[in-house]
DNA sequence: CTGAAAGCGCTTACAG
DNA sequence: CTGAAAGCGCTTACAG
């Protein structure tokens, strides 16, 4: 090395130098630090990792087509401050189509090339989790369960909940949940939201509708066939709580279009606080995509410095309500009111017991 | 190595098998392949980078908190693939703050950990641009210039002309240019499509008039007094060429808050095809950061395997017009027509040489 | 076409 | 606290 002549040490020296070791005098470690400044000194981490086994890098594994771009440019650029944080270093690999993800697990290219494995806006089959546990390395899976393995989500129960109390304290009490009806990811967020619909639904003594609760296609024509359906509803719903805001953008955008307006005749509310929902005006329950980059990160990094920490921990981030202005008390509608309740289809049972 | 002696040969032999080198016997090689397979062997890149010298690695430098997010998530996964096909891995570096900035140039995490840097949604000072320059490495510059260095980036003045020519033919006279105030990133992009906004108005032969081109603050409040600027012009333009689809968004939700049609009484035009341009059904000038990425990839593995290929080339790519429901012909506005000229404060010379 | 040997740039017991 | 020496897992002339 360079470095230890101008130093005047030996290449250990340097090497324990550069790396903290306590048992290194001052003064060494002066010259040796100067003397790597002067010249533009980088350690290499591949004769590194060849001795230590250890790479300081970790793999992340994406769609090469994500679903929701910003979620994965937010996460990733989290992850990797997470990571810097810890001298670790961040290698994404995207995973365009299935061959590729056949090609991927069969070869596993981040063996040995990586000393912690993340997923993220990708939902594996049970045949590749485990997959990848041969790796040997700490998995963790990030915006979504995964059973017995590391994971960190967000506590989709609890988010929808908070959305139903706030439309339920607005005064709707016919609350339609818009859900895609694409099964290919983000699967347990979707069925965890209905949950958190459901109970709050319970709680509050409203009973469940199964006419309120529909699934769209993702695409404007899917949305707009769903929001038909809610429309020519024999009692039109006042508030739609959409799955994610990029569905609700669309829904809302298919409202206006159609003359209704939003939040007068129908509120809106969504799910993920993406970034242009203050710029729309869409009230919505926000998860932070870069604080579950960063926790995820740090949960890695975690694993990795203390290995008796339980490499299966479920790390759950809350959500909070933003109100916007897609949101309002359900309009007074003075023909549907007191004396008209007569003309509409006798009372359900569940209904009643509510009114009485 | 296990595999060496699974399959009966030398390590050199196993070596040259995986890597395809021509000069060993089909038998020998069909052995190596079955054995590394159930083996399930990858080869340390830490190993080969160390002999070879390549890590078989490209860093990519971003903002930390990018600005737009989506714009990053989609250009990272387009290099990663186009990196991948190569062999490449994706090394990301997100800087956050200055402090952080700061410590990288001096440091230079990189150096003899990437063979090539490529330079993503982030703007360089030309200080830190030579230092780049010190890694010995090839950088690339993507989705803006750098002089003398190698770039990938869009036709912005094109793509300009391209907005303004379909504004025009849609019978648009007055149109604005409403630009970002923000100096700190793309600011080429933001030149250029003056430019190429001022281009075409010449060569439609109207005059350049400066009320119509404003420069907002990046917020909604900004937004707003630029917007308000517009409305209060004696005479107000009929369209609005936005810099970009995140501020056209703003832009029309502000018009329509105000009672202002769109496109009806103003239409509206942005510039990126923003992920959902489509649903909100916004007019603009598409570019796509996906291939963006790809191309720049691309770039970086041909510079790296053909030494003799010009490490300063710069690739355009074009734009292309997405024409939709934020864009119609002008208001045929009845009071201002032919009799209500003369209400108007005398013409001014530009705008007689023109009417003449 | 193949193998033995040297060496890439570090880290790590080990001896001092 | 420090240095000499071995060795991590590969690749690459070199000799055969």
């Amino acid at each position: 090395m360079d470095v230890a002549r101008r130093a005047g040490v030996s290449t250990s020296t340097v090497s324990r130098a550069l790396r903290g070791v306590p048992t290194v005098s001052p003064e060494a470690r002066i010259r040796v630090e100067r003397a790597a400044r002067e010249l533009s000194f980088a350690l290499s981490r591949s004769a590194s990792s060849l001795v230590t086994g250890k790479t300081r890098r970790v793999a992340v594994l994406t769609p090469g087509l994500p679903r929701a771009p910003w979620f994965l440019g937010t996460c990733l650029t989290g992850m990797a401050g997470g990571l810097r944080e810890a001298g670790l270093d961040l290698l994404v690999y995207a995973i365009t189509d299935t061959t590729e993800r056949a090609a991927f697990f069969e070869r596993l290219p981040a063996r040995r090339n990586a000393d912690a494995v993340m997923v993220v806006s990708f939902i594996l089959t049970e045949e590749e989790r485990e997959r990848l546990d041969e790796l040997g390395v700490p998995v963790v899976y990030v915006s979504q369960h995964a059973p017995d393995r590391a994971s960190v989500y967000i506590d989709d129960v609890a988010g929808a909940r908070q959305g139903m109390q706030y439309l339920l304290n607005l005064g709707h009490r016919r609350i339609t949940y818009l859900q895609s009806a694409a099964a290919d990811s983000f699967v347990w967020s979707a069925y965890d939201r209905l949950v958190g619909y459901r109970e709050a639904l319970e709680e509050a003594g409203l009973p469940y509708d199964d006419s309120l609760v529909v699934r769209a296609e993702y695409s404007r024509s899917g949305i707009r066939e769903a929001v038909g359906s809610l429309l020519s509803l024999p009692q039109m719903p006042t508030a739609l709580f959409v799955e994610s805001d990029d569905m609700a953008f669309e829904v809302m955008s298919i409202l206006r279009s159609c003359g209704i307006d939003v939040p007068g005749r129908m509120s809106v509310l969504g799910f993920d606080d993406h970034p242009l929902a203050e710029s729309l005006d869409l009230s919505t329950v926000a998860q932070s995509a870069w604080r579950t980059g960063c926790i995820a990160a740090e949960l890695v990094s975690s694993v990795l410095t203390d290995p008796s920490s339980d490499p299966t921990r479920h790390i759950v981030l809350p959500t909070h309500l933003i109100p916007r202005g897609s949101t309002a008390p359900p309009p007074t509608d003075h023909q549907a009111e007191t004396p008209a309740v007569a003309q509409q289809e006798p009372p359900s049972p569940g209904r009643t017991v509510n009114g009485s």
